[in-house]
DNA sequence: CATGAATGAGAGTTCATTCAT
DNA sequence: GATGAATGAACTCTCATTCAT
């Protein structure tokens, strides 16, 4: 009834989620004073440790007992707080979507640039997103895999998240045509897909390979690919 | 003794994965005359019916059950061919690594070609391999995602099979930096890592929206986008 | 010790229950003065609501989750006035034999009643206090049935009320029979039985079909049928 | 696909159950020769260890496990012959019904008879039933209590078996009056009201206490007073 | 060559119960 | 006097795997 059920944390700041990842496996529990403390403490130690397991093995691989050990508490306790292993998935997606979609494109709107300049700017939101909370975008990256065709209501909220990524830069694009700013041949929704394409491959290989990889010089190819297809 | 396990038939050519898909959902069973017609035929039902459901699904919800019933035979049927789910996924594996990338690579290394050259034929060969068989190489992308950062054997043989593909960009990169063919500042390692990011992305996003993409459209982009990278 | 357990109120009247059933579902809290009206208050919304919903549902099918929202309480303020599931049920039982059972035969036999007088007047008496209320006869209808043949305590204890009720129709019997004002070949013991299934039979169906039954008539049949298989 | 769910035994018979009653609690697995045989032992324990824990402990409160034990299988075991539990339930009272109700009233029908003929002919006819299969007329009966006021598929079952019976003792009881055969003043949906009420009373009565009562008196009442009541 | 029966481990979920605050 | 957090056991159901036939 009155449980706190369905309003999973809105309090997670990237800082946190950055310090999160550095603990250890299981997090330990710093027996909080007051009922709200423990309460706020519960949910975020789920949600990181759902969020770390859900892009290691993937949501369907990971089981709430994980998840549990994860958070330091039972089976029993992670369902205190979520009704649904379904829920707490489409809960995360809908945090990483307002955060890594929605906010950043109210932004760019807020602010009058040309077309060029908020594509660009797009994609510098995004990467800086990522480079602070990588798994909250990995999740969306390899949710949208994991989920591709399938029928469940996760496959529509992901569909509908990428939807909006794309209309984002098909729409900024058709206006940097209309204002002769890109002067492609591409059609604008290739070059969207293009994007998403480009987005998702290098979000993957440098998750896979982040030892390996510098971060930076791949994001700065990103942009001039990108850019480059489109002039 | 009982079966003849492990051996899983390396007679699969593209044309059949492309008429298998065109096929009705559950495969026939074309009632064949010898014991080994029969075997190879059953093998080969299984074979296209996990790879469908492996590519739809993901390889770890998809049962047995449904791989038997898609190719006309019963749990205990398909595991008369295969010892273990684990198997059948990696014999799949080897199966595609050595169709889509030894033996692409293998081509080119004879003829006598310049470093562009090669890249240039590597990307079409790649692309025209995907045209023909797309599910083999989206199982290939999806699986690369399904089983990141798992320890399992089959992680192990994706890393190998992604490993080969990109030392081969690497290779030829070197080559022509060192030819003067290729100007780019660019390491080749990450160049490699956008050739790899690129392609996962541009399967990816090709499967998720074939109805609404231009195929050929979208690997001119790759083509022109990579190699711009390079100039 | 640290509260009032295993007191649940005795102070339910019929009219009480009647009020409460035509109120709406969750029962307001009406912010009494004094902590003693504040238990006695919670005590019985928790009863009535845990009536409700044993009749509706079962008891085992209740949970005590369910059981603290119709009281408007949370499952631990429940477990603050019972100690176990099992005793609310107990309490309950016991309440409802004391008024349906062992108050009817006390007012009964405190009267100088023929024997025939007296079955007729326990007939009566029972059906008042059915029509009164209903859920408190059908709480022990239906647990006679989701409790028959098992061995915790609720069984002996319906157990033990069904035979209180049994015990007074043969006395009853058998004086009427000592005095020739019943002349029936039927065994007492089986004249009993036979009240017994009646009485459980048409409560069950008046339950199951208040809308479309004349309740009075049925009630009319039972007394004609019982007293004609007596003479 | 194949698997043999949803065709429970149609191959009971009276003798069997008998037969199964009188044996020990853990079924012993008799080593059948053919798999038909295995698949048909199997079907019949399950079908029987069910019933037998139902009427004992009610449907909800009978784990999958219990049921197995008592056909002497695994919980997996029972999995491969029904799909749900509730499934497994539904098969058991269509199959009640049809021969309890459906095959009972069609062989009536087939006579010719007069309306109180035909009454007491069902009369004796579920009677009969009750004593070879007590088991399966308390499943029906107790199930009723069970699921009164539920929304499940279950509830619905039940009332549509309910109904048929009533719709019976209502058309005889029709054609009686207009035929002049019962001249009582009761409502003949009042009679069948009462008609399922002692049936379900008695049959309650009599499973409670089977050891103490003298079963062919208690129906001889049930007549005598049904008759009584419509003349 | 293949089936069908069966197992056992583990998944998601519910719930009576406890207890610190 | 009551809340809210948490536990642990039990439940329904799934599935990879084995094996007699």
């Amino acid at each position: 009834m009155r449980s706190p059920r369905n309003d999973l944390s809105k309090t997670l700041t990237p800082k946190k989620a950055a310090k999160a990842k550095s603990q250890r496996s299981v997090a330990q529990k710093p027996k909080p004073r007051t009922n709200r403390e423990s309460r706020e403490d519960s949910v975020d130690r789920i949600y990181h440790s759902a969020l770390r397991l859900f892009v290691q093995q993937g949501y369907r691989s990971t089981s709430i007992d994980q998840i549990a050990a994860g958070a330091g508490l039972t089976k029993g306790g992670v369902y205190f707080y979520i009704s649904k292993k379904e829920h707490l998935m489409a809960q995360m997606l809908d945090e990483i979507a307002g955060r890594y979609i929605d906010a950043v494109i109210a932004e760019i709107e807020a602010r009058k640039l040309t077309a060029q300049e908020r594509l660009v700017a797009f994609m510098h939101s995004q990467v800086s997103f990522a480079l602070e909370c990588p798994e909250e975008v990995m999740l969306l990256v390899m949710s949208s895999v994991e989920f591709s065709k399938s029928d469940d209501m996760l496959t529509k909220k992901i569909d509908v998240i990428y939807e909006r990524m794309r209309k984002f830069v098909v729409q900024t694009i058709e206006e940097g045509l209309a204002n002769k700013v890109f002067k492609t041949k591409l059609h604008p929704y290739a070059a969207a897909s293009f994007y998403v394409a480009t987005h998702d491959g290098m979000m993957l290989e440098w998750y896979r390979r982040a030892a390996q990889i510098d971060g930076p010089e791949l994001v700065r190819v990103f942009r001039e690919a990108f850019l480059g297809v489109l002039s």
